[in-house]
DNA sequence: CAGAATCCTCGATGATACTG
DNA sequence: CAGTATCATCGAGGATTCTG
């Protein structure tokens, strides 16, 4: 089955997880939260994943209408993200994801609302 | 990155992901809901993932503490599936997830609360 | 019935280099 | 700076067969 296989279905989490589907989105969108950031800024804060993936999971957030890609023709380039109202209906929902999982966490380093995974690797 | 290379950081929602990560997982929660089901039944319910992909997702979600597996030593043999406390605790937000879906969907078909994935290849 | 074992495919992800 | 282009990998997931 391939990735987006899920959405054809008529399976209203289906579809939801296929938006949300990849680890990585619900992150981009805590990440960008209600700010706007360029390109550059959240390739820094989420440096786990590369920049070729972290373009192609924008490229997706923004046909599922979860971001919005504002491009300045300008030389250097810029390009600045920030959340559609899709997108920010998605906060709570995460917060409570984040909730849940400090409440039944079972094994695993300690960690409380300090998400080290975006400045990891900042050396 | 490899699978749940995730849950190594310090990422609540990150860890989370890793628990909820497969898109297949929050949709068997759905299924198993507050009720027992056997393996088979599992099965043909979520007809859209093979045998050994269910299996392997449902042995690690019990690792993860989301279900309980509930083997009898009968000839033949018989699984119950069932969700832990952790994994009721997530029909919730998986519902809100539903309403978001519903609220912001774009384009595809009509879906209510019709989860045709369900019985979709039974025929 | 509920899987285990095996083999295999293919697509997501990464690494690297290049560009306007 | 914010990508694109290209190539390589590797592991999730599928198909099939077998078993207690």
């Amino acid at each position: 089955m391939k990735k987006n296989e899920l959405m054809e279905y008529n399976c209203p989490l289906g579809k939801a997880m296929s938006a949300l589907g990849s680890k990585w989105k619900p992150i981009i969108v805590l990440v960008i939260k209600d700010r706007k950031l360029r390109f550059g800024e959240l390739a820094v804060r989420i440096n786990v994943i590369s920049r070729k993936v972290l373009t192609d999971q924008l490229r997706e957030m923004e046909a599922d209408g979860l971001v919005i890609r504002q491009e300045f023709k300008e030389i250097p380039p810029r390009v600045e993200y920030s959340l559609t109202e899709k997108g920010l209906a998605l906060l709570p929902i995460l917060y409570l994801l984040e909730e849940w999982e400090a409440k039944y966490q079972i094994k695993g380093p300690k960690s409380k609302n300090d998400c080290t995974l975006l400045d990891h690797k900042i050396s």
